[in-house]
DNA sequence: ACAACGATCAACT
DNA sequence: GTTGATCGTTGTC
């Protein structure tokens, strides 16, 4: 599918490249492993549904419920390869990293500037808190209908590929708490090779 | 009330 | 390969 992004400032457009499944109750890596709260109630709300959560108290993840209602589970969107709007997906990346100013010298922040303007296009949203960072997503955000074609974050479906590419599974990403049985369960996917796909080195 | 920690990222050795 | 930043959520007392 596509994430597009539409607001007064233009679109911004990418399709998904990655994604790992969470599911409910039973699942020790799912947020939903939890009671009901007020973080999580949606999960378990209508599928289609943004689920935006706060991770390391610094990037935003965004995520699609996507049980019937009742039924806990989502997907977490991981990467993106950015098709449309990647200039405004800059600005919003330095505004999240400015976030951290604080502990930076001035120095160090007109390096951190180097760099980012440094990022090659294809790498501007592979992972999810570059995802939410360059979409401009943060916790508001949940809630909102990515299925509706008048909100301005959503999710569409693209015109028919030709293009055949192999879907790889692996293990989730960063679970390692939730014990082996469920730490190893290949839910994350990914379009085999592709350079917009998370994870270290360029050379993908 | 309080302590511990995380579905991450970038900078560092 | 290791580590610091940073804060809402969760579990414990």
């Amino acid at each position: 599918m596509r994430l597009i992004r539409d607001d007064e400032t233009g679109r911004r457009e990418g399709r998904i490249v990655e994604v790992e499944a969470y599911g409910g109750s039973d699942d020790r890596a799912s947020h939903a492993r939890f009671a009901s709260t007020l973080r999580n109630r949606v999960m378990s709300g209508p599928p289609g549904i943004a689920y935006v959560y706060l991770v390391y108290g610094m990037y935003d993840c965004l995520n699609v419920v996507t049980e019937v209602e009742g039924k806990p589970g989502a997907v977490l969107i991981r990467a993106v390869e950015p098709l449309i709007g990647m200039a405004r997906m800059r600005v919003d990346r330095l505004a999240v990293a400015s976030r951290r100013r604080a502990a930076r010298t001035a120095v160090g922040m007109a390096m951190s500037r180097e760099r980012m303007a440094s990022v090659a296009d294809h790498r501007l949203a592979s992972g999810p808190g570059l995802v939410a960072a360059a979409f401009g997503v943060d916790t508001a955000v949940t809630g909102v209908d990515l299925c509706d074609p008048r909100s301005s974050l959503r999710l569409e479906q693209p015109p028919d590929d030709p293009t055949r590419e192999t879907v790889e599974a692996s293990a989730r990403v960063g679970v390692a708490y939730a014990g082996d049985d469920w730490a190893s369960r290949p839910w994350r996917f990914a379009i085999a090779r592709h350079r917009s796909v998370s994870g270290r080195g360029t050379g993908r």
